[in-house]
RNA sequence: GUGGCCUUAGCUCAAUCGGCAGAGCAUCGGAUUGUGGAUCCGAUGGUUGCGGGUUCGAGUCCCGCAGGCCACCCCA
């Protein structure tokens, strides 16, 4: 047993698992480049406060998720990981005065985010989102753009049955007499709650809406709706937003009870799920507006909104669907020999390839032709060059695996011979 | 943070009532001095997750801890 394991939440990605994960990130970064979202990379840890100011002090996320970085004197800054994507950017975006830009901005980036929480499947401690952000519009178009383009990933992806639910907050005109009459309403009903709910309506009385108690299934329907509270701007916010995801063809699903996490949302809020999953973490990923984040983080008044997507769900729906994963790379040749010790001639003809751009391997253990003759076809290769005695008239062996036949090719032409037999491959 | 189930070789799993820790796959080598993914033979690989307790004796029973999973909480 070794004594050593990989944090508890954290997972290795092995060399097996790569490829499935860099294809996604292939469909990301396509499609930030079609829709021109343009790279951003801001460091994987903050200032807390821009955590704890930006996503909010009462949310769980801040409140007892943050993985926290010891202070090294008494004088340190105080750390911490970042929980999400969001806030950072919103914290370089005003650091560097990008509202001088052409607005909105929009931003992209992939990377990891890190919660202190208790793991399970599909929930780690240490998680991959690709995370979208447009600043400096205030919609509703964009709003639709952004909500187009998460979904899009979903089906680029391969993965079926992923919708939308949509629904608006409201906003500081409106959600605060909403949040009033919604806490008198449970209040009144205060012997029905559970224990767990009583307590929250005094922190988070939106949480309520969604709670997933029996109990509270009749309450919550009978519930007011944020909807019909909405403030006239909000309301025909609210309306534009659908009409533009109506005419993308965008799925979409309101859902009335959809709160979000995270304090800075206003306005617009969205949730991918998967339809009909099994297990509790049908959430593949979410977003909304945050049309007062610019602010709160020191900026000037600035709209904004965004997404982010759990990559690590994505892989384990993908593989419960029972989507194939890509294979890994194949090399092009297999660079052998028949004398096993001589591993000199073996990497100065398989270096000599790749310096010629061919993808090539060879054997630089001791094994026998034959040994490396199984290793050369267990690795997939197309070609295997044979170093033989025929080097001394200039040739080597080139011998086609899928084939099973071999020739004797000029060294002069073997470069050119491989290249022609992988392209015909490829091509047919 | 709360409750439940689980943990034996790199992986998947055996081990009777508490009585010598095993198999398949994988890896490496041999059968085969310059020709392949098959086959056969062999080798490597274990403080049975960690620590304590009961016992002549613990993989097996008891306690604690860690890790994984499930349901909450919450979210991606």
């Amino acid at each position: 047993m070794p004594s050593f394991r990989a944090p508890r939440g954290t997972r290795d990605l092995l060399p097996a698992e790569r490829p499935a994960w860099e294809r996604l990130a292939a469909i990301a970064s396509d499609l930030a480049r079609r829709y021109g979202y343009a790279s951003i990379e801001t460091p994987i840890f903050e200032q807390t406060a821009v955590f704890e100011r930006g996503v909010g002090e009462a949310t769980d996320i801040v409140e007892k998720e943050l993985f926290r970085i010891q202070p090294r004197s008494e004088e340190a800054e105080s750390w911490a990981l970042r929980p999400e994507g969001t806030a950072g950017i919103v914290r370089a975006y005003v650091q560097h005065g990008l509202h001088t830009l052409p607005q909105p901005v929009r931003v992209q980036y992939l990377g990891p985010m890190f919660r202190y929480d208790r793991p399970q499947a599909g929930r780690y401690r240490q998680f991959w989102q690709w995370d979208v952000e447009a600043i400096g519009d205030p919609g509703p178009a964009i709003d639709a753009e952004i909500v187009e383009l998460g979904h899009r990933f979903y089906v680029e992806a391969g993965l079926p049955n992923v919708k939308v639910l949509l629904n608006s907050i409201g906003d500081g005109a409106c959600r605060p007499a909403y949040v009033t009459e919604l806490t008198a309403y449970f209040a009144s009903h205060r012997e029905r709650l559970p224990e767990l709910e009583r307590s929250r309506l005094a922190t988070n009385p939106l949480r309520l809406l969604d709670s997933k108690d029996p109990e509270m299934a009749a309450l919550i329907a009978a519930a007011p709706r944020i909807v019909d509270r909405l403030c006239d701007a909000c309301r025909t916010h609210f309306d534009a937003v659908r009409a533009h995801l109506d005419a993308l063809g965008v799925p979409v699903r309101l859902e009335p009870s959809l709160v979000r996490g995270l304090d800075y949302y206003t306005r617009t809020a969205f949730e991918f799920y998967r339809e009909g999953a099994e297990g509790q973490q049908q959430a593949l990923g979410g977003g909304g507006r945050y049309d007062g984040l610019v602010q709160l983080l020191g900026g000037k008044p600035t709209p904004g909104i965004g997404f982010a997507l759990g990559l690590d769900r994505v892989v384990l729906a993908l593989a419960e669907e029972r989507i194939a994963a890509p294979a890994p790379a194949h090399p092009a040749v297999f660079v052998t020999g028949a004398d096993p010790a001589d591993t000199v001639s073996r990497l100065r003809f398989a270096t000599d390839l790749r310096h010629g751009g061919i993808c090539a391997r060879a054997d630089l253990g001791q094994r026998r032709l034959s040994r490396q003759l199984e290793q050369a076809a267990r690795e997939g290769a197309h070609f295997a060059v044979i170093l033989g005695d025929e080097l001394r008239e200039g040739l080597v062996q080139l011998r086609d695996l899928r084939a099973a036949s071999q020739h004797p090719v000029p060294l002069a032409d073997l470069a050119r011979e491989i290249e022609r037999g992988e392209q015909s491959h490829r091509h047919g």
